[in-house]
DNA sequence: ATGTAC
């Protein structure tokens, strides 16, 4: 049903539009079927999206995906592209999960290989990586001057340690390493909180799934991403941690005041933000790629422990198990990219906030490998259900700066999720559909019960539909390690 | 998401 409260109009049965009045200054355009759209009426996320589109040299329109909801200023699910010379740029238009993102393992092993032997993996696994809030490593505590190495390396800085391969960050967007990162700019109390948290989960929706690929929808471009059905995976899902988070929260106090000294107009003081050019916006940008480096370096890490628990759970080594990266995305980020504005090219700051980047065949950011199919989309769903591999396309290049959904959206708060989960079992309620799962606390099993989240398959069903993604495989989770 | 309110 569309709500006169927005004055929402229907484009076609994927697309809705919010037309620009008042102080906007472009319209909202809003990807949902019309079952979604009811469900994404019940928070302030389109109200978010207006208040996004006021902001000085927004371009074209302000953007929102299936799995929007409710977030800090910026919706959660939503893209916004701004001018270099008039635009600005958000803190909240990132998140505070600096570079939260997804990283897809591909192995050489099949389901049939891990009948009996998934408690074991699940239970070497959460013993090797540390979850739940406040989670640090033991056995791996950096001095003050390493973790500069890695705000300013990435994942580059893992791999030069032995934790992977150089193949390795081939399969990652921007190899792992965004550049202009300054850890100068990066707080005393931020690196503090980065210095034992490499190689650590974190808590809420972040994850260790292993999985196997349930149905493949192409099979050519599945082989060409090294996927094949019955194939283990792994997914993993976390960010930069602590350090992202003080990151975040040390620039939104200079936001705000940034934001008055630049006289910008702002309808939620949540959506703080500086010129793209001010010395604030640029210590920002530069601060934020110092903590997407570190999210990147910890899913390499992650993944030298997932390689390691692998082989000493089934007592195999590294060319049995053959465990590599299909692909890193991620899903908390702002970037400068060219896109095609009014029919010429311009180069602009793109945030994406719970959305990722699906950059088409032959662009010069897909990864050579992939050069032929487009670039990879991770979409991980909630712990019960499945989640997707998908490419990007021309028309997500064309109309929404090449970018996509992130995930299934939650449609419930973390306290209405708890109240439901009340009196229940949710591991033995996973367990009696074969989902084995371990978490550090059972108060995050609750907040992340599957009925919290959206449907990921109606999710994904409308940027396929839409045309802004193309779904290749589906995973299912075999057993989950949680925060 | 977050040493879930320095």
């Amino acid at each position: 049903m569309t709500d006169d409260k927005y004055k929402i109009q229907k484009i076609d049965d994927y697309r809705w539009r919010i037309p620009r009045e008042g102080k906007m200054r472009v319209d909202g355009i809003v990807y949902a079927d019309a079952h979604m759209l009811e469900d994404i009426q019940k928070d302030e996320s389109l109200q978010q999206v207006i208040n996004v589109s006021f902001l000085p040299g927004i371009i074209k329109h302000s953007l929102a995906m299936p799995d929007i909801h409710w977030g800090y200023g910026f919706p959660i699910g939503g893209v916004a592209a701004f001018d270099m010379d008039e635009g600005v740029v958000s803190p909240g238009g990132v998140g505070y999960d600096i570079n939260c993102g997804v990283r897809l393992l591909r192995t050489g092993l099949y389901r049939v290989e891990l009948v009996n032997k998934l408690e074991s993996v699940v239970n070497t696994l959460f013993a090797n990586i540390p979850s739940g809030v406040g989670s640090h490593r033991k056995d791996l505590k950096l001095s003050q001057q390493e973790v500069k190495n890695v705000l300013k390396n990435g994942a580059r800085w893992a791999v030069s340690l032995g934790y992977g391969t150089k193949e390795d960050l081939e399969h990652i967007e921007e190899k792992g390493c965004i550049a202009g990162a300054n850890p100068e700019l990066v707080s005393g109390r931020a690196i503090e909180r980065g210095l034992a948290q490499l190689g650590t989960l974190g808590s809420g929706n972040h994850f260790v799934e292993v999985g196997y690929v349930s149905e493949v929808y192409h099979v050519e471009i599945a082989r060409v991403l090294g996927l094949e059905k019955d194939g283990i995976t792994i997914v993993v899902h976390t960010g930069s941690r602590g350090l992202g988070y003080q990151v975040c929260d040390d620039f939104l106090r200079v936001m705000i005041n940034a934001a008055r000294k630049y006289s910008i107009e702002l309808p939620d003081r949540q959506l703080c933000c500086a010129p793209i050019n001010s010395q604030e916006g640029r210590e920002y940008l530069a601060a934020m790629a110092c903590a997407a480096n570190y999210a990147f370096a910890n899913r390499q890490m992650i993944t030298h422990w997932v390689r390691e628990s692998f082989e000493r759970a089934l007592h195999i080594g590294p060319k049995e198990s053959k465990i590599s990266p299909v692909y890193d995305v991620c899903h908390n980020i702002a970037k400068f990219e060219d896109h095609i504005v009014e029919g010429e090219k311009k180069r602009l700051c793109v945030h994406r906030k719970g959305a990722t980047r699906a950059f088409p065949p032959n662009h010069p950011d897909t990864p050579d490998a992939y050069k032929a199919v487009g670039q990879p989309v991770l979409i991980p769903g909630d712990m019960g259900r499945c989640s997707y591999v998908l490419v990007g396309t021309e028309k997500a290049y064309a109309d929404t700066f090449g970018s996509t959904c992130h995930g299934a959206g939650r449609v419930m708060s973390r306290g209405q999720a708890t109240r439901t989960a009340k009196g229940r079992s949710i591991a033995q309620e996973l367990k009696e559909k074969g989902i084995l799962v371990r978490a550090d606390s059972r108060a995050t099993l609750d907040e992340e019960i599957p009925e919290a989240y959206k449907n990921v398959t109606e999710v994904v069903d409308v940027v396929e539909h839409a045309g802004i993604s193309k779904k290749i495989v589906q995973l299912k989770p075999l057993c989950v390690v949680k925060g």
